[in-house]
DNA sequence: AGAGTCCTTGTACGGTGTACGAGTCACGTT
DNA sequence: AACGTGACTCGTACACCGTACAAGGACTCT
């Protein structure tokens, strides 16, 4: 095991992924508290997920696991590592078989996305946590190897596959943290996200200098807003996000051809 | 002011610049000390790019600026107020004008997104500390507004600016954020990016589970890490990135005209 | 001189992550 | 049966965090 003291000095140690194993905690519930690495990352995905990235503390998980917080220690380096083993976790959530029977990669790319932000909103600690890491997990792994098979079947050529993938997904990740922080600060409020969205148009429409910054796209957030929940227009603005990437990525294919 | 305990129920006290203001920090310089909000914004700002958002403390931002932790409550309700001003003061390092002489959408477009990038990288705490905050300072809607200005334009009709506007600048931030949590990790290692990179690839090359994932992908990384630096490869794969997205935009102007 | 306002400070509380060393228990060997 | 020897758990302690609260100082105005 690695003193957290000692982390950050060696890249091999900047993620828990390309640490060298020893293997301990492989056997699962050995100990007297049944403790485990998965039980212990299950707990802390339930109260992330439950109150918050900022509510997670050792005392508090020891607590739901019936044990002290250094008993965690024995498991795991430091807390960083749990959100680390915790964001891999929930890349698994993405189902990759549900894209396989997509059909052509347009679609691929559509369920990829999809799946991705969904998975980013019903976990709002994610953004800020996979953001800090290297996420090379297996589960985060096998999605950027899905990813790449897909965007490989436009038939694009080698060297402009990393830049597509970017285009789609870390417009996927900034949509879907968006997405996610302002669905955590409604849930924070107590109020349901068209609420929210309301409030807090009012409450800036009494900020003059900012009216008029935005006063063309004024009319048109009113009456979006009026119409449809916010969550709708969220989902439509998503796929036209997508129809334009993909439409981008068709012409690169065109030109290439 | 507003106690920090009772944040959080008014969805006009999400954001600082939703606070009724009681201009008490106008005048600048007028207490014993010479504190003064942009003071203390300013100085957040330099621990923030020189030690990271972990090392921001009250105690330690006061102490630099020669004062008790306690004194800085009197300009700021909590410290995550601080953070989002130093955030709107951030993005008022974008440059406007430059975009204005930019020529054509595309290339406003693109100069926009390079000095976005460039402002997120430059500060590797801005990104996860943006994402949390609604982002409606004034220097934030001022480039928003600019935004706007460049994606309407395109001459695409309004109910598309929305979707557009996210496509590109959710796909900046994304992009933003990998490089900028790159660099601060390689930083923290006290290594080059480039070194970084090979150290974490190679480590990475020992994990067999790992390599036949992405072995399609393999000679391509080698190839280019062995060529070019990380940060011309990314620049390379950000601008055919945003060939990408503007070709994208291209095609719904067209469909739509 | 007194009052009032603006600003600064000292102290204290309840939290945090985690280093360290002392336990406790099950088990393999002798 | 006794004895290590590991695998695990826990209690204590340290340094640090954000910030509530009340007291204090300095300056201005009357």
């Amino acid at each position: 095991m690695v003193k957290a003291a000692d982390r950050a000095k060696n890249p091999a140690r900047s993620s828990v992924w390309l640490e060298n194993k020893d293997g301990r905690a492989a056997r699962s519930g050995g100990g007297p508290a049944g403790l485990d690495r998965d039980r212990i990352v299950a707990a802390s995905i339930r109260i992330l997920d439950e109150e918050g990235l900022a509510k997670l503390s050792m005392r508090k998980l020891a607590t739901d696991l019936g044990v002290t917080a250094m008993s965690l220690y024995w498991y795991v380096d430091t807390k960083d590592d749990i959100i680390e083993y915790a964001v891999d976790t929930v890349y698994g959530e993405i189902d990759l078989a549900v894209v396989d029977a997509a059909g052509d990669w347009r679609q691929q790319i559509r369920e990829l996305a999809l799946q991705y932000r969904r998975m980013l909103v019903r976990h709002p600690w994610m953004s800020p946590s996979a953001g800090q890491y290297l996420n090379i997990g297996p589960h985060a792994i096998a999605v950027g190897s899905k990813i790449q098979e897909t965007i490989r079947a436009t038939g694009l050529p080698l060297d402009r596959l990393p830049s597509t993938m970017s285009a789609v997904f870390q417009f996927v990740y900034g949509y879907g943290t968006i997405e996610a922080q302002f669905g955590r600060r409604a849930a924070e409020a107590g109020m349901s996200q068209d609420d929210f969205y309301g409030e807090a148009l009012k409450a800036f429409r009494d900020e003059p200098q900012f009216v008029e910054a935005l006063e063309p796209m004024a009319e048109l957030l009113d009456e979006r807003a009026s119409h449809d929940s916010v969550t709708v227009i969220w989902d439509r603005d998503f796929e036209y996000a997508l129809d334009i990437l993909i439409a981008g990525i068709e012409v690169m294919v065109q030109r290439h051809a």
